[in-house]
DNA sequence: CCATGATAGATAGTGGGGCTATCTGATAGC
DNA sequence: GCTATCAGATAGCCCCACTATCTATCATGG
């Protein structure tokens, strides 16, 4: 097919499926002639993994190019892709170096080796979580750290449910998608669920509609 | 203090100080003379408040603008602020009025009442949810929703947690704040303790060799 | 009492990100 | 031939989170 069906079909813009050749998020369509190109539908399907995680995963199209290249390599080494698909929330600010974070740090050491993870305290995922934990600290939700377990406990169920999902997958090359796919969108409809689930204990706790709190007034 | 002092207190910038001032997310100083203002802890408490769900928590300043705003209402209706902090994520890309949307908002509907959930579909969260889902069935994904129940058992263990957590604190002021902390930093918290939770069972899963690498990058 | 430096407030500029518009040839397909 | 479409390249746009600069006004120490 032309850019304008694969535009028509996806229903991105010809200038910007033309951006994101330009960015290396989609292979270049096979040149026919010198002003012709012909897409099929693994850029179609290329097309709306990136606008996925674009819009629904809120990625940036510089991390979804590095995420694509490691899914497009041939070498396709699982845990590289996780990495990069992961790696993005890592914030690029590195906050201050105090005793809070100091002590976050000593928390998420003591909290993976507690619960046994097979896991290093030098992974990006583990840096993230102590500046959420320093903080928290410092606004004094010091104590949050007390739900960690109870967190943590969540987490395993999930990534469990999303490795055994993941390991189902019978073609491997959509198994590697698949684990990109899992880890941003799954973080998505967590979320979503967190919030629907706040919703409901909320109602639960406080007993009407969704609206505890403002007892106070 | 003065300005000066409270930026050198938070490493906050004063030029950004007056910024945030002017964006409404931090009340300005007490005039003390024409050109003289006195700030005290209350500022510096926001301040660091504002960094953090900036830094930590991925919000937009118009987004932190809003969620203070309903803060600082002294009528402050928990589930409006909840909501304030909460439709953060909801896109502003409405995406594709497709079947698979369709399809999608049916499963919202089918799982809010097989768990019980004391919400309604018109929930944001709801509508992100089915965003997920059906960017999810697009890409080839739609047994993903198998993982559903799953997942929402995860987010009912961590959002009692949170209530549980929130509940027990004492002042109700700190309640409303206490909220948006463990609403977005939760978040960011939960998010890294999944990724770590995925090199985990990924490494369990396939053996020593395959995954544990991931730590490195 | 004056010099120095910090400050309030206002306006303008900056750099990154994600597109979008326009232009130049060169085809495709009728 | 004639018109619509296309590849490729360049330039521009809008949003966002700051950041720089400028003016007038004080605070303070010598």
């Amino acid at each position: 097919m032309r850019i304008g069906e694969l535009s028509r079909k996806t229903g991105v813009p010809v200038p910007t499926i033309k951006y994101y050749v330009r960015e290396g998020l989609l292979p270049a369509g096979e040149l026919t002639s010198r002003n012709q190109a012909s897409y099929d539908e693994t850029h179609e399907r290329r097309l709306r993994l990136i606008r996925a995680l674009l819009d629904v995963g809120g990625m940036k199209v510089a991390e979804i190019a590095d995420v694509l290249a490691a899914v497009d390599d041939p070498e396709r080494p699982l845990h590289k892709v996780l990495g990069a698909a992961a790696d993005r929330m890592g914030g690029t600010a590195d906050g201050p170096d105090d005793a809070e974070a100091a002590a976050a740090r000593t928390t998420v050491t003591d909290l993976i080796s507690r619960r046994g993870w097979r896991t290093h305290e030098s992974n990006p995922a583990a840096t993230d979580l102590a500046r959420a934990l320093a903080a928290l600290t410092r606004l004094g939700h010091g104590t949050f750290a007390e739900l960690l377990d109870t967190y943590a406990e969540a987490a395993e169920q999930v990534a469990r449910a999303d490795l055994a999902y993941v390991d189902r997958r019978v073609a491997v090359e959509d198994m590697v998608e698949g684990v990109v796919i899992g880890t941003v969108l799954g973080e998505a409809v967590f979320s979503a669920l967190r919030r629907l689930a706040h919703v409901d204990a909320s109602a639960r706790l406080y007993g009407a509609e969704g609206a505890p709190g403002a007892e106070k007034s």
